[in-house]
DNA sequence: ACAATAATCCAAAACGTTTTGGATGTCAAT
DNA sequence: ATTGACATCCAAAACGTTTTGGATTATTGT
C-alpha cells in the first residue's frame, strides 16, 4: 500500500487532479458537494500532501534555517536557548526549522549556501556575528530574508542586539560604586562583532572615572569556561591584580570564579565577579553570580517574528532593534567597600 | 540575475541537460574534457542544485526530523542536549535536521505525518517515550526508520535507553548504605515510559533491604523545578519524614533542594537528596547532586548513527540497548551516619 | 430563441532534478 | 565491408504538486 497522491484520489474519485487539488485547496471554482466527496475520500486514504512536490512547485517551503557552530566537546547553552526562542515562534505561525551543524569556515558557508541556493528554506536566522562576516556578505548578495542576532558596525542589515558597550559601562560603574579601583577585563575572542563595544564600553567608563588605564587588566578567553579560569589565573598573578573582574560572558565568569576559588580565596569577598548573558546557571552559581541579562529566548523568539514578516513582504516597523542591557545585580559582585 | 540551473549550464555549455547533471554526479559516461568545461561552468556561475527537486525526483532529502515538545515557559534542557548530539553526528554524515516545536497531542502527531508521509524527512528521533505512544504507532506503520531514546514494555522497535530500574535499585542500595531507612521517591508522570521501571526498581530495593514499603514516600512530579519543590514540602510535611529523597530526574531534584534550604533545613546533612540525568547543572549546584548518570549527548549521537545505518538499509548489530547507569556521587546524599 | 453570465470542471505546463533506454560515431578485429 | 565493443551523448519520462487558460454546461435576462 503506496502512498496516496492527487493521482490516486482522482483515481478513486473519478475527478482530475487539477479539481482533487482545488478542491483541496479551498478554491470557489468547485462544487460543494464535490469537494465533500473529495475530502471523504483523501481522509479515508490518509492523504498527505508531498511537501517536497509542493514547495518546487510553489517556491517556498515554510521553513527557516539556522546553522549552528559545532564546538567540539560541549553542547552551546546560549545557541539553544536562542534555537527554543526561534523555534517555539516559528512553530506558532506554522514553520519548521531546518539545522544544520557546522564548525565555523568553509562548510559552514557551504551549508548556507544549501539552504538558500538550494531553496530549501524561506529565510535564515543568523547569530554570533563575527567582525568580517562572509556569511552576512553572501546573504546580502540573495534574495533570501534573513535576521541577525548581533551587529558589527556596517549594521545594514535587519538586526537584534543588546546594547554591550552600555552594559560593561554600567558594569563598571556598579563596581566603582562599590569601591573598586583595580577592574579587569576578560574580554571575547577579537574577531566577534560584540568584542569591539564591549571593550570599548569598558575603556570608556574608566575614562569617565578618571581610573587609570592598565592593558594588562584585559585579557582574552574564547567564551569557554577553561579559558575565563586561566585569565584568572594570569590576572591574579599580576604583582598588583584585580580586586574585580568582569567576563564577557557567564561562562568564562563561572570559569574565573572556580579558579578563584581554588586559589583560596573568596567570591565576592576577596574578590568580586561578573558575567554577561545570565544563563540558567547563573542565578544557582554559588555564589550567585552578578551579570548583565540577555534574553535570549525573547530575543529568539522576536527574530523569528521579524523574518517572518520580511518573508511575507510585511513592512516591519524597526529593522535595527538595540536593547537596554540590564544589569542584575547578586551576590558574586559583593558588597561596597569601605575605603 | 535569477539562480543557474542545470538548463543554464546545457544553455552555456551547449551540452544537454541530461549530460551536465552526469557530468556533475561524476559518472563515468561523459567525456573528462567535457566534464571540465562544465564544472567550470558551474563554478563561475555560481551553480547550486536546487535540493527541492532534487528530493523529489530521488526520493530521499539527507534529513533527520525531530519533533520537539513546547514545554511553555521553559526550554528544555535534556532535548536541547539530545538535539546537539543527534545533529554532531548529522552533519558529520552529511545529514541535516528538520525540527518542529509542538505542544503535544493532536499538533504533534500531524507534525510527523507532515515529516513522515510529507516525505521531508529521511528518518525520525523520537524521545520522551509515552505509555502508549501514538507517534510510536503511527510511524511502525510506515516504511520510514526511526530510532527512540527510552522504551516502554513492547519494545519492538528500535532504542537506546538508560536501565533507569537498575539506577534506581542502585540509589536506594547508596542511601541503605549511608544509613538511611527512610528513603522517599518523587516519581515522574504516569504517562511517561520511564516512570514504571524506575519505580518498581524502587519497590524492588526496598525489599531487597528488607524495609518497609510506604506509599505515602512516593510522591509523583511533572518533572520541573516547582513540582519537585512541591513533592519535598509533602514529604517533609510527613509525620513520620524521610531523611532521604530521590528525585526521578534533576530538575525535580533541583527543586527539591531548594524547598529544604528554604525549610532551615540543611541538604546532604539533614536530608539527603539524589537526582536523575547528570545535567550540567548538577554538578554546579550547591551543594552539588548525587545522581545518576545518562550521557545524553552520547546517546544522541548513538541514535543518529543508528538512524543512518537503517536509513541506508545496512545491518545494526544491537537494535535494543540498554545501557548501564552510571551512579555519580557528591556532597547531596551526605556522609554514612551512624545508628 | 439567443446572448451573456455563472458554475463547474480539466488538460497541459511548469518547477528542476535524476534516470532510463537508446542513438550516434569511432575504432579495432574479423 | 561487417561486426562488436566502446565512448560519448541526449530526448523523454518521471517525481507530485500548483496554476494557467480555457472548455463545457446550466442559468439568466432580453
Amino acid at each position: 500500500m503506496k502512498r496516496a497522491t492527487l493521482k490516486t484520489i482522482s483515481d478513486e474519485s473519478g475527478f482530475s487532479i487539477t479539481t482533487v487539488s482545488r478542491a483541496l485547496a479551498g478554491y470557489d471554482d468547485v462544487n460543494e458537494q464535490t469537494r465533500q466527496r473529495i475530502i471523504e475520500i483523501a481522509q479515508r486514504l490518509g492523504y498527505q500532501p508531498n511537501l517536497t512536490a509542493r514547495h518546487l512547485r510553489s517556491k517556498h517551503t515554510n521553513t527557516i534555517g539556522m546553522v549552528i557552530p559545532l564546538t567540539a566537546h560541549y553542547s552551546d547553552l546560549f545557541f539553544m536557548e536562542l534555537l527554543s526562542g526561534v523555534g517555539q515562534q516559528a512553530a506558532q505561525h506554522g514553520y519548521d526549522l531546518l539545522l544544520s551543524a557546522q564548525v565555523p569556515g568553509e562548510e559552514e558557508l557551504s551549508a548556507y549556501r544549501r539552504m538558500v541556493d538550494g531553496s530549501r528554506v524561506d529565510g535564515m536566522v543568523l547569530a554570533r556575528v563575527r567582525r568580517h562576516d562572509a556569511r552576512i556578505d553572501y546573504l546580502k548578495g540573495t534574495a533570501q530574508p534573513y535576521v541577525v542576532f548581533g551587529h558589527s558596525g556596517d549594521d545594514d542589515y535587519p538586526y537584534i542586539d543588546v546594547d554591550g558597550e552600555k552594559g560593561i559601562r554600567q558594569m563598571v560603574h556598579h563596581f566603582a560604586d562599590y569601591g573598586h579601583r583595580r577592574i579587569a577585563l576578560i574580554a571575547p575572542p577579537d574577531e566577534l562583532a560584540f568584542a569591539a563595544p564591549r571593550v570599548a564600553g569598558y575603556w570608556a567608563a574608566l575614562e569617565e572615572l578618571g581610573l587609570p588605564r592598565d592593558p594588562a587588566l584585559v585579557v582574552t578567553g574564547d567564551l569557554s569556561m577553561d579559558s575565563g579560569a586561566a585569565a584568572a589565573e594570569r590576572l591574579l598573578s599580576l604583582p598588583d591584580p584585580p580586586t574585580a573582574i568582569m567576563a564577557c560572558n557567564d561562562q568564562m565568569a563561572l570559569g574565573a570564579m572556580a579558579a578563584i576559588t581554588t586559589r583560596g580565596l573568596r567570591v565576592g569577598r576577596d574578590v568580586a565577579v561578573s558575567g554577561f548573558d545570565d544563563i540558567p546557571a547563573a542565578a544557582s552559581a554559588s555564589p550567585p553570580l552578578t551579570t548583565i541579562r540577555q534574553p535570549i529566548y525573547q530575543i529568539g523568539q522576536r527574530l523569528a517574528q521579524t523574518l517572518i514578516r520580511l518573508i511575507h513582504g510585511e513592512t516591519v516597523d524597526n529593522l535595527h532593534v538595540l536593547l537596554e542591557p540590564e544589569l542584575v545585580i547578586r551576590a558574586s559582585s559583593g558588597e561596597p567597600r569601605s575605603g
